[in-house]
DNA sequence: CATGAATGAGCCTTCATTCAT
DNA sequence: AATGAATGAAGGCTCATTCAT
């Protein structure tokens, strides 16, 4: 009988309506850039994205559900840019890798910054819903798997690292000190790993 | 003449007023632990506060000036133990004087978890006052000063370590991964700053 | 991006939403009739036209534009009246002519004088936007025409006469002066252009 | 039992409490010109005064009370104005009488022209309370008794004239429209009271 | 399904007035 | 008497959500 406010009401059938799903979704990432959370509001978000309150309402139950698809949608990204990544890093050293591992998390956060820190201030606030944990969950998993393949630490190490680097990365982009981030980060990463910092090749 | 919603409308001058002041603080801290940034709102605050609305506004020129005060009082408080901290520490080796540094921060961060990691959050929204980062700053002073003296880093390098470590311990506290956190905390600075992970006495 | 606190926030597209809009209007005037300035808020006029608050709000973007909306309603009937008064009035001599310009306005004012008197009043307290002088400007520009094609006064003579007209019924109206008023308002009008008080048909 | 918010509360019996009165209706004398009705209120009006409230409101029994002081003081004002001005008129003509009638008012009204003008609104406003006409009693008994002396008018015709001297003076002042606005003002006064337009010496 | 008008709870803020000191 | 802190009713306005068309 509760409400899910954040799962999506139903699953798009046609191809309109992923359509629509895919425009609200984005037209609520353009504002969030624009105006920042003061700005997003699901009247904006729909005429943003060209749709009426109503169809808006018709695909996602409230709100935040909004916010939490977006949120997916980024997880989905940086875990799918990270797989691919830490597929081809066997041949890599340590640092090599871990140093590929930091300048993808910079290059995820560096696309659309406001975006993403907006998006991580936000997964925090939706903590609620265990749901919208996704982004994390995959994401971690996929690096305690790295990180236990190679014995360097568990699941809870994969957590610190990443909510670490975002800590690093955002606070590092939003005061435009960009340059050499890769570097500090992996410095960090190897660090709590207890990680020697060996020579990184970029 | 322009509307400054974050500096305090007027210096209490009698002790009834300071008395309001400090009321109207640790009120909007009790609501944000109890109820979240959601249930934080002026009518709330006072009435928590066991004042009117009207006296509320009489020292704060909005909601965002309450919680702008109440980050610098935290951050005032965490800059003093940081600051005295780091006073007694010069007899300690580098890897301890950094440990010290982490178990003050994680020290702080415990004290009232959700409190100081929605400050945190809120902190970042409030970015456009430079005014509020007072906390920042100090306490980056601190921090930058410490490590200038030994060559180990500068500003730069103390707002990185500030960053990652808050994203560090909030999230680990806000899962109850607080167990052994000084230590990961440390062993991550130290590899930021390119220090060997020696021995730490706690 | 200005704040325009008078101009309409959209216009009506459905018939539901005019009937909206001409209800907060007609309410509006209502409200000022039978409560004056001090019961004319935002929530009366939208409790009254049976209407919530939120609707309201689609279409003026403040209590002022309410207020400018019903000049402009008001404005626009004196203005046709006037125009119609006006266009059979060359039979008539000079005097006649003005005598019943004379008879609309007091006419005007006189359909609903409270209403009329405040209307006068908030029209010079929101002076500000010259949007809303488009009451003064359509009559002002009918009545002008009037004297030039005549060669008896200018736009300031137009004004002029408009203000001191309204000065005079106002008051008149108010403490119930009423009869004879026409003949009274003629007279100045006429001694205002230098005109000899001919004798006028009724 | 019912409140009078509009008599002083009590006559200042020692020369500072005059002093304090005197204060207190020239600060909001000044407030109304620097910011119009929006920022007259009482704590402003007291700050301004260099008064506390609390003492303001040891002479006034409201805010209304202060409004009504500041327009019987400019009352007073204009009444003695014009009374003098009456006194030497005899040996003019009678449009020579007028002028000088006219000349006072519209040298009255542009002194402090917003305030007067303010004035004139709240004076409306304030109509409720006969206790205010004091104002238009005075000037108008004078006005109607000259006009009784000559045989051109009752108290009715010396009301009128008041009210669109009024209308025409406020517009044409808020407009600029100064230049030769006494001979105008005159037109209409003696057109109004049946008059030739004599040749006027200023 | 789409539309967008309508809803109204709820938050923010001001300011006239009181009253303890 | 003077002070100014405190009060709280009152009103402005937004925005998540619903629902008639």
């Amino acid at each position: 009988m509760t409400a899910d406010l954040i799962t999506p009401r139903k699953r798009p059938r046609q191809a309109r309506a992923e359509a629509t799903v895919a425009a609200v979704i984005e037209a609520g990432a353009r504002i969030l850039e624009e105006g920042g959370l003061e700005a997003f509001n699901t009247n904006a978000v729909a005429r943003r994205a060209g749709v009426s309150v109503g169809s808006l309402y018709q695909y996602f139950p409230g709100k935040d559900a909004i916010m939490a698809a977006l949120i997916r949608r980024e997880g989905a990204a940086f875990d799918k840019a990270l797989t691919e990544a830490l597929r081809g890093v066997t041949r890599l050293g340590l640092a090599g890798a871990i140093f590929t591992l930091a300048r993808v998390a910079v290059a995820h956060q560096s696309a659309r910054p406001r975006l993403s820190r907006l998006l991580d201030l936000e997964e925090q606030r939706l903590n609620l819903a265990p749901e919208v944990r996704g982004r994390d969950r995959r994401v971690a998993d996929a690096l305690a798997a790295f990180l236990a393949e190679r014995r360097l630490g568990d699941r809870e190490a994969a957590l610190d690292i990443l909510h670490m680097s975002r800590g690093l990365i955002d606070a590092a982009l939003e005061r435009g000190a960009a340059s050499g981030l890769e570097m500090r980060l992996t410095r960090a990463i190897l660090g709590y790993l207890s990680l020697p910092p060996e020579a990184v090749a970029s």
